[in-house]
DNA sequence: CTCTAATGCGGCATTTGTGTATCATCACCC
DNA sequence: GGGTGATGATACACAAATGCCGCATTAGAG
């Protein structure tokens, strides 16, 4: 029952090994999971019954990454392309975590609940940054949220693939959007 | 033996119910994929042995059709920014086929050996197009080479979604490209 | 019409993943 | 030292996917 701070809890080492490795390859095994947590299937179904728990709880831990990053990184935010750029300087680190999001399909009501309100949250942003100029009116609401999704997903890679540095690919990330979505 | 034009054959279907089953759930099962074809499930062992062969010949399919569709697009094609245009008026609508291509790692030597092509092929494209000026030199190649990759992707996605026409969301594309990308 | 090839259908064996249960072991707390 | 709780390993049952085979049926070629 009590904490044990230094080495990271079972449970955390299960949600990290569940999130990398689905986010590469959606189909893998618990056994695969398991291993690469470093403990063995039997603990993993202790601490998360089925394969559905597990996923479900390796997306809130995602959001609750997510949330604290974008939190901490949109307090003094001034405009919309303030929180623009921010938001990207702090999610492109974590576009593992975003792109687990999106390819694993969760049926659990809350996650979804907590999914839709990010992407308003995205709305919201384009919404705000067309209304600063800094997005041309001509460009579909739509069409502006999935491409900021492209980006942090794209930045990602690149820093995954060791192209570039996640400082670096930020900054990329958000010329682009600025320059592409932009007069 | 010969051939029958009119009607697509089981292969043609199959391939195709392939693409389009694998892309939307990549573990979808070969029952799934044969029942959405119109065929039995012995039928396509008959065709395609095993679940590899089956997912090698419809990657080869896919970069026929993509192969086919630039092919004709870049005929008359003057400039690089042409070559670009044509390229994703094209592809666009077989955005299905591009994801399929990259979703299934395929472990064909043939198959990977022509997705390297595609990729050198789009890594030159970008070079002309930077020594065109329509790119800026200080964009790292590989990151636009993965924005090009994106773009389509989310042009795609726009047009299954029903949020906009194939040739709207490909001139979204080029202009989000163009300018993203460009001085 | 007849023959051939392909098809649909069902069965069967094998493999893999999943979920549960059991047992011995080890670390930690009292 | 004794007790408690988590862990690793193992075994087992169950379900699903896969690959293979055989048989009856049917469409198309001769």
């Amino acid at each position: 029952m009590t904490e044990r701070p230094f080495r990271p809890s079972t449970q955390q080492a299960l949600l990290d090994a569940a999130i990398v490795t689905l986010a590469r390859n959606p189909g893998a095994s618990l056994t695969e999971i398991a291993s690469r947590a470093g403990v063995g299937r039997a603990s993993l179904h202790r601490n998360f019954p089925s394969r559905s728990d597990l996923i479900a709880a390796a997306s809130r831990q995602c959001m609750d990454e997510i949330d604290a990053a974008t939190a901490e990184a949109l307090e003094d935010a001034r405009s919309a392309r303030d929180r623009l750029s921010r938001m990207l300087e702090a999610v492109v680190p974590l576009g593992d975590r975003y792109h687990f999001l999106v390819s694993e399909a969760v049926d659990d009501e809350g996650v979804r609940k907590r999914h839709a309100e990010e992407l308003e949250w995205l709305a919201q942003l384009v919404d705000d940054l067309k209304a600063e100029g800094v997005i041309t009116a001509d460009v579909p609401r739509s069409w502006a949220v999935v491409n900021i999704d492209a980006q942090v997903w794209v930045a990602w890679s690149e820093v995954a693939a060791g192209n570039l540095a996640p400082a670096h690919a930020a900054d990329l990330a958000l010329r682009t959007l600025l320059k592409g979505l932009g007069p």
